[in-house]
DNA sequence: CCAAAAGTGTTCATCGTACACCCATGT
DNA sequence: ACATGGGTGTACGATGAACACTTTTGG
């Protein structure tokens, strides 16, 4: 196809920020990195690498999350395509971001330490080499509208979990307090949830009842509108 | 910086969605040409082409549509990365996609007809080479949401419309019919229309007042946010 | 005078929001 | 007994949705 010859090629990467969900210091957190090679050594960075020629740029995220957590088969979308000149000071690289949510304990902690990476609250964000801060507060911003229109919010927990430990979750991500009543009655009249026979007793006297999704009429729901302002 | 060159790289291209408001047919169109050259000549797609080493993705983007319709200062958002490895049967190419909103009697129609190009109604649209007919439903589902949110509805129309002619884009867009009352309520109580002493008289014989978009409270209603369900 | 599109108000149901007290239990 | 977080109900206002008739004027 001697037409696309004459057209010039470029580096390709992908970075990913990484959301996941402390449930005891009920923060958001976001894991970052401490880049060990040229340019910008020793400065934080979201996970990155380089798009392979024989990879999608969905399965090099992919790949890309499970190299730094072991975890595959998580919640991953792409964010936004950078591609200003200058952006990478070192060459000319044009960056899919993609943003992920995993629940922290379930990533392998050993692994994430080897890298050199760390989970650091997004309210105490250090300053990240190139775009990488704009490319966290795009996926921030966007984590806020999907959590709005889609249950996304229980990727970010384990499996079994309670009302106000999911009402914590949501509080960090909107920034914001939710009154606990009205958060209640909203999340049960979807009908997602299901209640367990089983307390969680850790973080009260009188225990929280267990729940776990369970998406039965999750489809009606995206079709009427999933409103979860609150 | 020899580390960058132990990787591959890739072309990248940039394809447009150009959508245009029909104000006598009521409908919603797409700007699509015949491709002049291989692969799939002859048949039917977007707008593209290739991101050149001194250009930044947005630049590429209003180059290319400006070198289709004459226009600069178009309301235009990135859309989407397409990267998967098959999606150009020709070579391995990284789409970066764009929608732009335009109004088609402020393009040059020459340049247009010149390209080969030809405004198809979304309601009839043929079948499009590669990934490209996803990209336009991916557009017009993300088109949908931007106008419950922003009021962009303005980009598709002259300076001066009316509101009958607004409320028919909006029904364009969302693909069904609207109260006009409601419709007209709401619409006038954002604050962000000027009335304009003068009627459009063509359509009718009693004639509808011209309005002028007034960005006043824009900023004020963005904060609160802007929602434009009808 | 008639056709065709513009313009105008009200009612009802739904939903978001604000708000305060009792419950269960481990110490 | 008491401290701690879990759990519950109600009233009000705002907003979206449905709905039918009058107005203007060119032909």
């Amino acid at each position: 196809m001697p037409y696309y010859q004459e057209h010039e090629k470029f580096h390709v990467a992908v970075d990913s920020i990484i959301f996941g969900y402390d449930e005891d210091g009920r923060e958001l957190k976001v894991l970052l990195l401490k880049r060990n090679f040229q340019p910008a050594k020793g400065e934080w960075s979201l996970m990155g690498g380089f798009l392979k020629n024989n990879e999608a740029i969905d399965t090099a995220a992919k790949r890309i999350l499970h190299q730094l957590t072991g975890l595959s088969d998580v919640y991953m979308e792409q964010l936004y395509t950078f591609g200003e000149l200058d952006r990478d000071p070192g060459a000319r690289i044009i960056s899919v971001a993609y943003f992920a949510l995993i629940r922290i304990n379930a990533s392998d902690l050993e692994l994430v330490k080897t890298h050199g990476a760390t989970w650091v609250p997004i309210s105490a964000m250090p300053q990240l080499i190139f775009d990488h801060s704009a490319m966290v507060s795009r996926a921030l911003k966007k984590l806020q509208v999907r959590a709005r229109t889609q249950p996304i919010g229980f990727e970010l927990l384990p499996d079994k979990f309670t009302i106000p430990q999911l009402q914590g979750l949501y509080e960090a991500i909107y920034n914001k307090t939710l009154d606990k009543r009205n958060f209640r009655r909203k999340l049960l009249s979807m009908n997602l949830l299901e209640k367990l026979e089983e307390k969680e007793k850790e973080s009260s006297r009188k225990g929280a009842w267990y729940y776990r999704f369970e998406p039965r009429n999750y489809e009606d729901l995206l079709n009427r509108g999933f409103n979860f302002e609150l």
